[in-house]
DNA sequence: ACCGCGTCCTGTTAGC
DNA sequence: TGCTAACAGGACGCGG
């Protein structure tokens, strides 16, 4: 579920809600769910979030980095002083089923790992494990890094469909299904597009693009499609200004198209983003 | 190097 | 209505 958007969100509120707070507890609910690198001797104080593309980092004295990943359905839920008291001490029997770690804080308050699906990850390491961990990953799509050469490098040579290599972590870090089938579709591109056919306008497209709709996603405070909620479990309302994911028919008219392609459902317009076979027989940029 | 597939899980929905 | 199968926002590892 969560991209870039949702992730930086969290993040966002993380930071104005939440944190900084003292850890006296850092339960874990179902095993697995939290992989210890490091010893975090308790108390500990977190200072604040970051985001590195859809990893969460939690940054905390004596060096400790808690390094979480929500996967599909992971999400944190704050809980207050109050909140949190009225539930003890049936701790797991809250109104939130699948909790899977819970964080208690010195002022009573705290804050759930909430994950359906449990692919979910938190990892207590060191700030040097932590760099390491997070080393493998592309540009971050809202840098200065990512622009038009940065594309052409990726897709120099590469015919794999375009669509393919904007969810590679390992390329450009953040950018999941939903995102890749929306920037696309603003690109006008077709999702299929071998990556070495882009010529040099269609990267510029792509690089603004990118650009504004993960920026416009976040101003919104993400996508709920089904389950993402922020962290005051409200919901985000970039799902109203979707123009492909799950759509029916796009705006101008013509049905929307959805394929199966890297083993992910892509959604697209045959209108906005045509397929030219033109591009194609010239092949590489510009 | 690349692709597709299965895998980790649970919940929801579409179809019979 | 009730069962079953497909599918879901992610990422990794495998074999071809």
């Amino acid at each position: 579920m969560p991209e870039l958007p949702e992730v930086q969100t969290i993040v966002n509120e993380l930071n104005s809600h939440v944190l900084p707070r003292t850890v006296i507890g850092l339960r874990e609910c179902r095993p697995g769910t939290v992989v210890r690198r490091t010893d975090a001797p308790e108390p500990w104080r977190i200072t604040r979030a970051s985001r590195r593309g859809k990893f969460i980092v939690l940054h905390g004295e004596h060096n400790i980095r808690l390094v979480a990943h929500l996967r599909m359905t992971g999400k944190f839920v704050f809980q207050s002083a109050e909140e949190a008291e009225a539930l003890y001490p049936s701790l797991t029997n809250t109104s939130h089923t699948h909790v899977r770690a819970q964080f208690t804080f010195t002022d009573g308050s705290a804050l759930l790992f909430i994950d359906p699906r449990t692919f979910g990850v938190i990892e207590v390491m060191t700030a040097r494990q932590a760099r390491e961990r997070l080393a493998g990953l592309g540009v971050e799509p809202l840098s200065k890094r990512f622009d038009t050469d940065y594309l052409q490098g990726i897709f120099l040579k590469r015919g794999t469909p375009v669509k393919a290599l904007l969810l590679r972590q390992e390329l450009i870090a953040g950018i999941g299904n939903i995102y890749a089938s929306e920037i696309l579709h603003r690109a006008g591109i077709a999702p299929q597009t071998p990556a070495a056919a882009l010529l040099a306008d269609d990267l510029a497209r792509l690089v603004s693009a990118t650009r504004r709709v993960l920026r416009l996603a976040i101003r919104h405070g993400g996508t709920s499609i089904s389950d993402y909620r922020r962290v005051d479990d409200k919901t985000g309302e970039f799902q109203g200004m979707l123009r492909v994911y799950g759509k029916p028919q796009c705006r101008c008219g013509a049905v929307i198209q959805r394929e199966m392609l890297a083993g992910r459902s892509t959604w697209w317009c045959p209108q906005c983003q045509p397929l030219s076979d033109a591009k194609y027989l010239k092949g590489g940029h510009r």
